[in-house]
DNA sequence: ATTTTTTACTTGCTTATTGAAAGTAATATT
DNA sequence: AATATTACTTTCAATAAGCAAGTAAAAAAT
């Protein structure tokens, strides 16, 4: 278990005592690039996360109210995870934190479209991925 | 010591393979707010990092082109550590990061008034800072 | 000139976390 | 009824974090 105590009042450090590790930003950024994933969904991440970790970020990420598990439709066995506003509302840093590795990593990224547009116009994709995401509150799944 | 290995294309990922920890961001937050740093003044910070891995994070932070480390004028023992460019080029994610603590973790910053800053005139505050940081291209020691 | 202090680390050791692999239990599918 | 999915949990070795103490060079004080 990671520990939640707050090691300072500075917001940073308290944000990074969350998520200031390797793989639950990961996390994020699958919900914020695939609106809502299951668990099995999240171990398919090119990244491979070990199954335990996974379980405990999105344990810890439901606890601190970034993340939301819902019901699979017409299955008892699945679960739906989802950013809530929470977890919207990181999506700002998640793409400051893109377009740095970008610019500054030259690891071509060959995952999706998104960086294409986001560089194109910023604030034109964060308002759609927002709305789209926030706008998301019955659950589909394709 | 950290593996420097990248777990996939991702950027995100890739960036997270290097600042992904509770520590690496907190240097740069107090490059940012303070310019220049000494080993020293790292300890001093109200977070407390271990020396060794204050050590450790420097290092790395060096060795990927993020912070540099400087003579320190009239003195053979101390160095002087400033962000470069990369570094510079972070502060974006970081006010991002800020930003979403001071609203979804309702822990007050009694830090600097950079916070209220940022609040009030975001592009204004990174434009700011990022120009004062890059200009510092001599060494100042106040 | 010698002692003391400052500064920047390094080392050793204990505890916590990570990561790989295998196991489990409930449901779903064939 | 048998097999396969799905979502975890458990185990355990390896790595990393965290604390305390130690070190070496230079600077400051006496």
């Amino acid at each position: 278990m990671k520990s939640s105590e707050n090691r300072s009042g500075c917001p940073i450090s308290s944000s990074l005592d969350i998520f200031g590790d390797r793989w639950s930003l990961l996390i994020v950024r699958d919900l914020m690039l695939y609106k809502t994933r299951t668990y099995g969904d999240f171990t398919k991440s090119e990244e491979k996360i070990a199954t335990n970790i996974l379980a405990n970020r999105l344990q810890i990420l439901e606890d601190k109210g970034i993340i939301s598990k819902l019901p699979y439709p017409d299955n008892k066995v699945k679960g739906l995870y989802k950013l809530s506003p929470k977890g919207i509302e990181l999506i700002p840093a998640l793409i400051e934190i893109a377009l740095w590795g970008d610019k500054n990593l030259s690891k071509p990224d060959v995952r999706s479209p998104y960086l294409k547009e986001v560089k194109k116009n910023k604030s034109k994709f964060l308002k759609n991925v927002m709305e789209k995401l926030s706008a998301d509150d019955e659950v589909n799944v394709d």
